[in-house]
DNA sequence: GGGGAGAGATGCCGC
DNA sequence: GCGGCATTTCTCCCC
């Protein structure tokens, strides 16, 4: 580790070159853009990577306290006994501004990952799921293809009940919320209008469903069915059995 | 950088001593938990921090291709000539399993840092201005104070007009969309059936509103107001104008 | 710990 | 670009 001045040309070739950085430092921080936010002393772990994004850490807690887009244009000067590094994201007015007063460790690498996450447990995969087998959400339920009910907005599934009732059901692989039942009220409002129709079922599928909301789903007559997304990945469940038999 | 086999000591010490590591590595990763995801070979850059949060992050792009939450434990073990990378969160039942081919370079580090960020421009701000200065959403408005408000639900602003007609205002930092809508209007029945009036005014303040939200704000006789959030922080704002006279 | 709501939300897709 | 919406959302606050 050198002084902290030759760290100036060090990180201003790595830019130049898009390389990814990595450092650990003791900086100030401020940020001017969407808010403004000023972050006295502390070590901070950096990253800057080839698209211009920058995200610095505090040593605990899982979000950035501080962050740019990629996009972002980055510049360092020694000045008054401190490594000044400034970005700059000016389609958006955004600013950002580090004194660092000390480098524990910097790093910079050219990076090649071409592969892109395979991901299943989503809210699409559970609609997939009930559109596949619609007997999960009632017995004797038929679901209406997906150009029909793209028209009337992002509606996850709507079809008939078995009594040939239009049915709208709304997804939620996590605890369904009050604007989950909102999310259904809105939807429908929508077709009952769009369709000029006096009755509309409407439930809402999800593992579970707070206190509250549920009581405001029953207050507008509208019903809650029990149900857990699938997060079964094909290739992964493979390996894991192979490899350590969880 | 010794052979891939010598950071399994080096690693497991830094995690015992709750340092601060970071290092980029060409890797498979695997995810179990609240969904399941499987990454290919890919280089990528590794936060795991003092209080078990890990981070990972592809070359480009702004958010972790994968992560897990701070109370997460890890360990590596050097296996069929690749460094086996396992973290746990048991409470959470969530796994990741990274398989490490290659280490590009490794650092472990203690960080000191006490501070957190001082930020302005929330919703919040904008509510405090809008409180002390009430004009600002319409003249001879008469807010309430925040013991009442808190009565009936998260609701930002209420208080009467000039004519003495009960308001409820939500505002957004941002352009206000379909869901502020059907907020507002969940407030404003509930105000209205706690208090059994017959009419409630609902505003919504925000900088913009989407087409479609206001469409549905004018349909339910709600009001908007154009009002941009404060985002002034005066120590900030200070430091700006003697150190680059923005 | 659950519930509710904001976030400098981010990211994706569709028009 | 805006709009609508899910997210392994995350984070904070309050009960």
């Amino acid at each position: 580790m050198g002084d902290l001045n030759s760290y100036e040309e060090n990180i201003n070739q790595a830019l130049q070159k898009k390389e990814s950085l990595v450092f650990s430092c003791n900086c100030t921080i401020k940020y001017s853009g969407r808010a403004e936010s000023f972050l006295g002393k502390g070590d901070r772990i950096v990253v800057v990577k080839e698209d211009g994004a920058i995200l610095i850490h505090q040593p605990t807690g899982n979000s950035p306290i501080n962050y740019m887009k990629p996009g972002t244009s980055h510049s360092v000067v020694f000045q008054d006994q401190k490594l000044v590094f400034s970005s700059k994201h000016l389609a958006q007015k955004e600013y950002l501004d580090m004194d660092i007063s000390k480098i524990h460790f910097f790093n910079a690498h050219k990076l090649e990952d071409t592969e892109s996450l395979v991901l299943a447990g989503t809210e699409k995969d559970m609609a997939d799921m009930l559109m596949k087998d619609p007997h999960l959400i009632e017995e004797g339920f038929k679901p209406l293809n997906n150009e029909e009910h793209t028209k009337y907005g992002f509606i996850d599934i709507f079809g008939h009940d078995k009594d040939n009732n239009l049915t709208i059901v709304e997804c939620k692989r996590y605890t369904a919320d009050l604007s989950a039942v909102t999310q259904l009220r809105r939807y429908v409002e929508k077709i009952k209008d769009a369709k000029g129709l006096k009755e509309v079922r409407g439930m809402l599928v999800a593992p579970k469903i707070s206190s509250n909301a549920l009581k405001m789903l029953q207050d507008w007559g509208f019903e809650f069915k029990a149900i857990k997304a699938p997060k079964f990945l094909e290739r992964y469940d493979k390996g894991q059995k192979k490899l350590d038999g969880f």
